[in-house]
DNA sequence: TTGATATATTCTCATAGTAGAATATATTCA
DNA sequence: TGAATATATTCTACTATGAGAATATATCAA
């Protein structure tokens, strides 16, 4: 198998750094055109298209026709599932200083088996 | 240009959902063998092992030589670059009870208003 | 040493991404 | 109708993935 298709689902629409980009575009400054995410990101209107294809495929992106414009909007929501499975492990780096101290403990015990045995 | 490697960062290690299944096997359990992770995930070795390699690279995982087995130990800051990205947008989704609400209750103001001034 | 165990590496194959250039489609305007 | 604008789609070329099978490497045990 190859790799999942980057449309699989939002892990792996995120992945890609423009992508991520366009999101965070839409973020701040609520739902735009494509000429204005093109300009705004100094990129070829048919990679910002391409990018916007997969992230509406996947859900992140909702499109409304305007006249001869399409206006895309975030859809955060799609973003929860990533948001939830990183928030797993929150604890792990706001717990920093106990896992370093654990952390030397467990290297002075090897230390000291090491000694032990040689 | 091709799709960025897997080993580029956390983004893309993390967007395949087996080595999602490693690192929360190694949360759940702490550090483990690779055997034991075989064993618990139900993959062929070598298949491990690829996975395991791309986490380590990127530096989600750092790993022990223990006898002729590795120990394979999670970490978790390397995690927090995507989650840093990702709290962005709790807001959109954690306060959106109170923007309904917010809403609602500005609508019946309007309401109120318009009946006041008939 | 010999064999067994634990893990990594290599090779092949099928799949698909991304950029870039060119082109197609749809909509508005004169 | 015909031109201009906004956006999407197609095509090519290169790269890399991930599974699976086979093999290599390292360590332990007898």
């Amino acid at each position: 198998m190859a790799r999942a298709p980057t449309t699989t689902d939002a892990f792996n629409a995120v992945a890609e750094p423009r992508r991520r980009a366009i999101i965070d575009l839409l973020a701040r400054n609520g739902p735009l055109a494509v000429g204005a995410i093109v300009a705004a990101l100094s990129l070829p209107q048919p990679t910002v298209s391409k990018h916007l294809g997969v992230l509406r495929e996947v859900g992140i992106l909702s499109v409304e026709r305007l006249g001869q414009q399409r206006v895309y909007r975030l859809q955060p929501e799609e973003l929860k599932t990533m948001f939830d499975w990183l928030k797993q492990y929150e604890q792990f780096w706001t717990h920093q200083l106990d896992r370093i101290k654990e952390r030397a403990e467990r290297k002075q015990r090897e230390a000291a088996n090491t000694k032990r045995n040689a």
